[in-house]
RNA sequence: GCGAACGUAGCUCAGUUGGUUAGAGCGCGGGCUUGUGGUGCCCGAUGUCGAGGGUUCGAAUCCCUUCGUUCGCCCCA
């Protein structure tokens, strides 16, 4: 029998479930101020959803989608993104109707890559996003809703902003052919699988780190050439209001992102604490995607964040509960031990109730576990109707009625 | 998917040119102390040397395969 988890999944436990929940409430407290909707849906759904959304040749889709025939022979995948399946959602739901519609969601992704730190197999992404606005204000909203979270979860971290607009449709097919134009005369001098994206997905060459590569970018043709006026002016509007509002950002015009359906505004936050999977936060505008999955055609912007890689550049979470344990010296105290316990979790009092029956490996035990006080229960302490209060950190101890106890820990 | 490194006790790691019964520290269990923990002292157990196969009189050590982790590429969160 298999008894590890399959390669590239992992199980949460201590330390990483107190993260994921803090992150968990950290994004429930932004959606609520930020007045976002949570929504949930299948981490399973039609092969099709995928396909042309991310792009038939992206890498996604060719290799790193699971994908599997139901019994009834219908092709299903495990979503490897958020964005599609909750646009879907909102179209089979007729959510779209008063635009427009905010919503994030928060689960499991799965895509078969080579597990590495940061990248897993199955990974959990936090996603927000927002449909039916074309105004810059929901891109410059959504950078900022990123930005503040980042800062209150990692405040210690040197994260940087980068950002870049694609243009419009037009602006991106325009560049995409100037670019194949671009890279056929220098063909023999790039990369070789730069060469295979000449046709396929000249955009993505402009990203490549080979030293090849990146010299020939230099002087490859400049997408901000290609914008529209529209286009140009939503991007510096970008600019100027984040610049206004002291966000720092960088323009990255290697930015292009591996998904077929972004246009305009993309971004990304990345760290450079994780090695190569450094991006934590990433995201962009995508006007036709609803339009493409049968819905109406309306403009849409979101972004997507590594749940992870955020918990592996979070400090320990200390519990501030107050914890006691309850030590009763032998099992002849029993009865009144559970009594106590009962009493003082009627008062919302967390008490772990020591099995052991033993006050030395109790307290050692207490210890261990860095609880501050213990209740000790003995004879005398039945026979009076009291317990021993003790304080682990200063070692003075007191004994007490339990009405005294709940007064003095509440 | 490609390239590379690594895998020894719960954890961090030693382990010589292949040699007999595989080690240390931390942690764990017991005791010094039968109603008092953290420090100290004493004692004890750590184990499929990742797994499988091969070479050899003999393998943790050499070879092959495989699984896993890490790093880079790729990709992305």
């Amino acid at each position: 029998m298999k008894i590890t988890p399959i390669r590239g999944t992992h199980d949460f436990f201590g330390q990483q479930v107190l993260k994921y929940r803090a992150i968990q409430d950290l994004i429930s407290h932004y959606s609520r101020i930020y007045n976002f909707e949570e929504i949930i849906t299948p981490i399973f759904e039609s092969t099709d959803l995928f396909k042309k959304p991310l792009g038939e040749n992206s890498d996604v889709v060719l290799k790193e989608m699971y994908t599997f025939k139901d019994k009834n022979e219908d092709l299903i995948t495990l979503r490897p993104e958020y964005t599609t399946p909750m646009i879907r959602a909102a179209i089979s739901n007729n959510l779209l109707e008063k635009l427009p519609k905010k919503l994030y969601g928060i689960g499991p992704m799965f895509r078969r890559e080579r597990p590495q730190k940061g990248r897993y197999r199955q990974f959990n992404q936090i996603n927000f996003e927002i449909l039916g606005t074309h105004d810059v204000s929901s891109d410059i909203e959504l950078i900022i809703l990123a930005n503040s979270f980042l800062q209150n979860l990692l405040p210690d971290k040197k994260i940087n902003l980068f950002i870049n607009s694609l243009g419009d449709k037009d602006t991106l097919s325009k560049f995409s052919s100037a670019l194949s134009k671009y890279f056929r005369e220098k063909k023999e001098k790039l990369s070789e699988e730069s060469q295979n994206k000449i046709i396929s997905n000249p955009i993505r060459i402009l990203d490549s780190k080979d030293p090849m590569d990146v010299e020939i970018n230099l002087n490859a043709p400049k997408i901000s050439d290609f914008y529209s006026n529209e286009a140009n002016e939503k991007f510096s509007n970008i600019q100027k209001i984040l610049k206004d509002m002291s966000i720092d950002f960088s323009i990255n015009k290697n930015l292009v992102r591996g998904l077929d359906y972004y246009c305009h505004t993309v971004f990304e936050f990345k760290t450079l604490d994780l090695g190569s999977q450094d991006t934590l936060i990433g995201g962009g505008r995508y006007d036709g995607l609803t339009k493409l999955l049968g819905g109406p055609d309306i403009p849409g912007v979101g972004w997507a964040g590594g749940i992870e890689r955020l918990i592996m550049l979070m400090d320990d979470i200390k519990s501030l509960q107050k914890k006691i344990h309850l030590i009763i010296i032998n099992e002849s105290f029993r009865e009144y031990g559970l009594k106590v316990a009962n009493q003082l979790r009627k008062e919302n009092i967390n008490i772990h109730f020591d099995y052991k029956y033993n006050l030395k490996k109790s307290l050692s035990y207490a210890n261990q576990l860095g609880v501050r006080y213990a209740i000790i229960i003995g004879e005398e302490e039945v026979q009076k109707n009291i317990c021993t209060l003790k304080d682990l950190n200063s070692n003075v101890q007191e004994k007490k009625t339990i009405e005294n106890i709940i007064k003095d820990l509440s």
